[in-house]
DNA sequence: AACTTGTAAGTAAGTAATTACTTAATATAT
DNA sequence: ATATATTAAGTAATTACTTACTTACAAGTT
């Protein structure tokens, strides 16, 4: 396997790091034991206990180092001002997600375990990410009602709406997606999404 | 608690069916442990395997008990040819995904543990309410294409980004929703979503 | 009424396996 | 030689699930 030969390549410490984001995303906290960990890694069992105090602090790490990964989910969000095409900005947006929510279900996964489970840094977690997409958008769209581009809505509520069209999307695809479910186009899926949204925020 | 004394009147089976959901809900499968159904439940745990002959027969049980449920989220789409507005269709669709999901993340939470654990009922669980969802709303939107009072735009598609947005909303709210998060006026957000998507579609 | 019988409801105490986590000894590297 | 990495073998607690026993209650027979 490629991933074990990478894997060699690691320090104990990042071995037991990358077996237990698999697990952590696949069977949640609760679901997932040390000893799991300890044997997917091909690392023993007490050396998890010598670099995380306890499992529940193994799982903090974690999140906090999905939270400090520079998203680049949100990259496009930053050239907002820079172009004047609306359409090019949502489409951007809207495949920027696809690309990081869709390619790999493990943050996903973990994002929605976090939350469902109650773990303490799920707050954080969900900020870092979907809110922080929903106070960019909001910007832009608040922008361009004051130019008189879109209609007076409200900015909030438009922002949620667009990302929630594109993220429900991806859930239903990948977190409830079944395997004879065939996957959509993402391009047709994402022109849809946007003329969609467009014509109807659009003056 | 008038709920302990609901239980009261109910037989062993059905107490147990009701603490299970309850627990699983919260917790998930694997985070819930029979011991605690049953202290929750005030009865003893070896009854628990009178009924159901494994953790895991409870909790189909369970899945099987919500999918038999007619979900009367889904009767205002079964009125949709008796009207002729538009607005008023999607308005009180939205509407009663607010009263089903909204009121009680039970089942909101039960769908995604189901899902994020694998469950081999959760597949049927999701067509149920989602999948159906969407065909309903599918078929509609199609006849009104063909109505010629909607663009020609992929139907699918249409329904569900209609459903993504204002099922996304209610699951950033209720299940990732924090405790100072002040929760939205459902009456402007239902307007607001409906205004956006239907401008987006009209011809 | 009294007694037997059959069946389901309920319980306390146990099972073997697994859990998160520890300890104390050994190997390795500097 | 000193510090660090790694290990086997443990710990007490908890897990899903079982066993053997008692109680409750209804039906049938005398």
């Amino acid at each position: 396997m490629s991933i074990l030969k990478e894997k060699e390549k690691l320090s104990t410490r990042d071995k037991i790091l990358e077996t237990a984001i698999e697990l952590f995303a696949n069977k949640g906290f609760s679901g997932t034991t040390t000893k799991e960990i300890a044997d997917e890694a091909s690392v023993n069992e007490a050396l998890i206990f010598r670099h995380f105090s306890t499992k529940s602090d193994l799982y903090a790490a974690i999140i906090e180092k999905k939270i400090q990964e520079e998203p680049d989910m949100l990259i496009p969000l930053k050239k907002f001002n820079e172009t004047g095409d609306d359409r090019e900005v949502f489409k951007s947006l809207a495949i920027r997600i696809f690309e990081n929510c869709g390619a790999d279900t493990t943050f996903l996964r973990l994002l929605h375990f976090s939350a469902l489970e109650g773990h303490e840094l799920s707050e954080m977690f969900f900020d870092t990410y979907v809110d922080y997409v929903n106070m960019l958008l909001f910007d832009y769209i608040q922008t361009r009602i004051k130019d008189g581009a879109f209609k007076d809505i409200d900015p909030l509520l438009s922002a949620k709406a667009f990302i929630g069209m594109v993220i429900n999307f991806i859930i239903v695809q990948e977190l409830f997606g079944q395997k004879k479910r065939k996957k959509a186009n993402t391009n047709k899926v994402v022109e849809t999404f946007v003329t969609l949204f467009l014509e109807g925020i659009k003056k």
